[in-house]
RNA sequence: GGGCGAAUGGCGGAACUGGUAGACGCGUUGGACUCAAAAUCCAAUAGUAGCAAUACUGUGAGAGUUCGAUUCUCUCUUUGCCCA
């Protein structure tokens, strides 16, 4: 008997997939359609154990799916703009655009050799300009729409470089390749009016019921959706300005109000910008930073003013106005009103300050005498010391009754806040798409004409100067049209806007008057199952869900609004780290392991720390490489275990020990196979085997449910578990020609899992095509004998075997009888019987 | 600080709608084959007691609902992830 050549026999049938266009698919309305979607990669040179699985995980569905008869849409592009190629680039002295190509040839073919059911016509690239012209055309569209401005924000400023770094570039308000401090900077860019759709984002969520709560709940808290009250407060003092905004979720709490705090980059700082302690106090606040975390965490600290604010509900109370770096202009209306005794962070600040802190909010049973003390009480209760608010239910009445009452008064009106803000796009780089716009000589921005589309991104240039290169290609940024000079944007848009309408570009990948094929979106679209990582939960999938209401938007043919149907968020694939004694980081290939120690190879005494399990990274060398997997055990075996030992949707521990199993479990196959194949004859049909067909019908019903759920780790057990039974069918059973029919099934249910390996098997039983899934005979499932749970006061005390469908009291008997009986029930008043039919027997007695 | 989830043998994990806890795999132990090893095959494997049949305990801890809880409710512990 032959081994089982893993290497031959997948190359073979990856030829004969290509050759035959086993995955090609075309619009086709007499079909069912299914979409099916991994998130596509970056090109960062080689793919690993992540991609692996994703791709594993979307080929198994995909597969399924058209052996179900679907017309499946599955296929594979490169996310390839991004900083990465000019980094490289710039270190190696190569063109990003060769770098990046020569990436992507790599990784296609090791995705190849994984045998995966993509449709390899469709592949796209987000860098070929076949693929951004259109998304400048989507650009141009949203600005019409008015869904894209421009206006002057803060960015993270490296002095050293000359260039805009992305918040996870700032480590330590430090550049990570300068090491110069960063600064804050103020520059025009491009931002999307996401924030317009936030009411309909979040409500779109609601249709999602097939996407994981968790990334729901993410979204949700990230678009930050507050019901609250705008209060306008007379200011008194020496300034030109005397009101001011506050923005509030608990306007309830007014009658504790004790000082009002303000940004420091509100606009009343204007009167102070010349005051020295007020400049200290500004480069304070900036020491401190100004994320959420750094003001949760740090110092409360202020700057006091000599205006007054009074309060609009006791017009006789004036409190101090402070500068305070704990609120944020961006949020509201870069002011609040403090009231610490119901506030944590107006709480630490009073105290500081030595403000008034009265209570306002008494908890319902504690009563009047209630008084906060040693920290702020938020939680809910009975308005008190809150005049005509008094005895009010807070917060849910007492919210509600306060804004009614300030409208009345019109001092203030209902609000809903979001936390959601504008989606800046402008990016200060070479690699990404150039963004069609161009400004006149007095600096206003026009669109770039169409018939002038793409703007291609200049090719050969020198990456290494500082700032944006193309900042510095005067040939290409100067333009003349009908003898008027214009000056290009130079800023290219953030590679997220690449990938939020690239599912869009894979219904129609070569359609060259626009991004896509109405008629191609209409059959293909939605996708029916999205597969990612939960990293992407909020910005990539919160953009594509934005994107596609800008398409529709003031656009009737575009009726799609959620890009992605289902969701599915795999887990990670992790791998014990190793260190050195001198904390360096190892490889696994540096390690070898003995018994239960583990020690550097090649040097016995040398003994490695063995760290936490943690997803593969390169920094901390824990990396398995795909590609060395592959050529030595093959993309079926790397298949197989990279679904086996956990559930998709959690971190999978990298095994060694794990991957040889399931190598091992293939060349077990492949001699049953063999021997099966040598033992059947299949002209002599003959089936009387009914354990037989209740077998197979209960492991065809057992795969099918667990591949609808997604439980890819059971079907690897249901698939050992059909081996273990037939391995000692045919070992046992002299009639093994009933088998035929039944492995062939089973072969097909394999196949998703195990491509080359089924068809090779199937293959050499003279059965060439795999075109259906098996279907299961419910009746078959029904056993006429089963065994029933008996149970005495609550306790498993014996099985019985009964006829199916026995009624109550016939089992009773039938348990009378039996030895359980006698040695339970002999002598002992019966009190109560529970009996759940075809499963369990309750009996109660007194003891 | 806030939000969401998780906790089952030595390990990864399974268990339909509240109804036989531990499927399947890894590891370990014993055996067969071998001069020997590897590979392969067979058997055992939650814990305690027992030669055994069997009994008792057992799904992070404590309570509750129920004839019955890994599953539902509450409190707590640990831990992970996300937003900060």
């Amino acid at each position: 008997m032959s081994r089982y050549n893993f290497k031959l026999t997948e190359e073979k049938w990856q030829n004969f997939w290509e050759k035959n266009n086993f995955f090609k698919c075309k619009t086709d309305k007499n079909k069912k359609k299914y979409y099916c979607l991994e998130m596509f990669p970056y090109p960062s040179g080689k793919i690993h154990m992540g991609h692996v699985r994703n791709y594993t995980i979307g080929d198994v569905l995909s597969r399924y799916k058209i052996l179900k008869g679907f017309n499946v849409l599955h296929p594979m592009g490169w996310d390839a703009f991004g900083m990465p190629a000019e980094n490289a680039a710039r270190d190696n002295k190569l063109d990003p655009k060769d770098w990046t190509n020569s990436n992507i040839d790599t990784m296609k073919k090791q995705l190849k050799r994984l045998g995966l059911s993509i449709d390899w016509d469709r592949e796209i690239s987000t860098c070929s300009e076949k693929y951004y012209k259109h998304q400048q055309t989507f650009f141009l569209e949203l600005l019409e729409k008015k869904l894209v401005y421009r206006k002057e924000n803060y960015v993270n400023w490296d002095p050293v470089d000359e260039t805009v770094l992305a918040n996870e570039q700032v480590i330590d308000g430090k550049g990570w390749r300068s090491g110069a401090t960063v600064e804050r900077k103020k520059l025009s860019q491009w931002f999307f009016n996401i924030s317009k759709f936030s009411q309909d984002l979040l409500d779109g969520l609601d249709e999602l019921d097939t996407w994981p709560n968790k990334v729901k709940t993410m979204q949700k808290n990230w678009i930050g959706k507050s019901f609250g009250c705008e209060i306008e407060f007379e200011i008194e003092g020496d300034i030109n300005i005397n009101k001011v905004k506050c923005f509030t979720t608990r306007p309830d709490t007014l009658f504790g109000f004790s000082f009002l705090a303000l940004s420091p980059d509100h606009e009343i700082s204007k009167y102070y910008v010349k005051d020295k302690n007020f400049q200290k106090f500004k480069e304070d606040c900036s020491k401190t930073g100004t994320t959420e975390e750094a003001i949760a965490v740090g110092e409360k600290i202020g700057y006091k003013t000599n205006l007054r604010a009074i309060n609009p509900l006791k017009p006789d109370q004036k409190v101090p106005v402070f500068f305070a770096n704990f609120v944020l202009m961006d949020y509201g209306f870069g002011a609040v009103f403090g009231c610490p005794a119901h506030d944590q962070r107006d709480f630490d600040f009073a105290k500081k300050y030595n403000l008034e802190i009265k209570t306002v909010v008494s908890p319902l049973e504690s009563g009047k005498e209630f008084k906060v003390k040693k920290e702020a009480y938020p939680g809910p209760g009975i308005l008190i010391n809150s005049d005509f608010l008094n005895g009010l239910k807070a917060p849910d009445n007492s919210v509600i009754e306060t804004i009614k009452i300030l409208e009345k008064k019109n001092l203030g009106r209902k609000q809903i806040n979001y936390r959601l803000k504008d989606w800046g796009v402008s990016r200060q780089r070479y690699w990404g798409c150039p963004i069609p716009i161009m400004y006149d000589d007095k600096g206003k921005a026009h669109p770039i004409p169409t018939e002038m589309l793409p703007v291609k991104l200049p090719e050969n240039i020198n990456l290494n100067v500082k700032g944006n290169p193309l900042d510095g290609l005067k040939e290409w940024k100067e333009i003349k049209i009908d003898g008027k000079k214009y000056t290009r944007e130079t800023d290219t848009l953030d590679t997220f806007v690449c990938s939020s309408w690239y599912y869009l570009r894979f219904c129609s990948p070569n359609e060259e008057k626009y991004g896509f094929n109405e008629n191609d979106i209409d059959y293909w679209m939605p996708v029916d199952q999205y597969i990612g990582g939960v990293e992407h939960a909020i910005l990539h999938l919160l953009y594509s869900r934005f994107f596609m209401r800008a398409i529709n938007y003031k656009n009737k043919s575009f009726k799609i609004k959620e890009p992605f149907q289902s969701l599915f968020t795999q887990g990670m694939v992790c791998h014990e780290t190793y260190k050195d004694e001198n904390n360096n980081w190892l490889s696994p290939n540096e390690v070898e392991r003995n018994g239960d120690k583990y020690f550097i190879k090649n040097s016995r005494n040398k003994v490695v720390k063995v760290g936490a399990s943690e997803s593969m990274s390169k920094s901390k060398k824990n990396v398995i490489d795909p590609e060395f997997i592959i050529e030595n055990y093959g993309a079926d075996s790397v298949r197989l275990f990279i679904l086996s030992d956990s559930p998709p949707e959690k971190d999978v521990q990298w095994s060694e020990q794990g991957m040889v199993s399931s190598y091992k479990f293939i060349q077990k196959l492949w001699s049953l196979h063999t021997d099966i194949k040598y033992k059947v004859n299949k002209e002599k049909k003959d089936y009387n085997d009914k354990e037989l067909d209740v077998f197979t019908n209960q492991i065809i019903a057992k795969i099918t449910n667990n591949l609808e759920k997604f439980n890819y780790n059971v079907i690897i057990a249901n698939m050992y578990e059909t081996y273990n039974f037939l391995i000692d069918y045919v070992k046992n059973n002299k009639n093994i020609n009933n088998l035929y029919e039944n492995y062939k099934k089973i072969l097909i249910c394999f196949s998703p899992i195990i491509p080359h390996f089924s068809s090779e098997c199937l293959s050499s039983l003279g059965e060439e095509n795999i075109v259906q899934w098996p279907d299961y005979d419910e009746n078959l499932l029904d056993k006429k004998m089963i065994d029933i749970v008996v149970q005495i006061n609550g306790k498993k005390r014996a099985l019985i075997n009964a006829n199916k469908d026995i009624k109550r009291n016939d089992l009773l008997s039938l348990i009378s009888k039996d030895k359980i009986g006698e040695k339970f029930l002999l002598n002992k008043e019966i009190k109560k019987v529970i009996f759940v039919e075809n499963r369990l027997i309750n009996i109660l007695i007194n003891e």
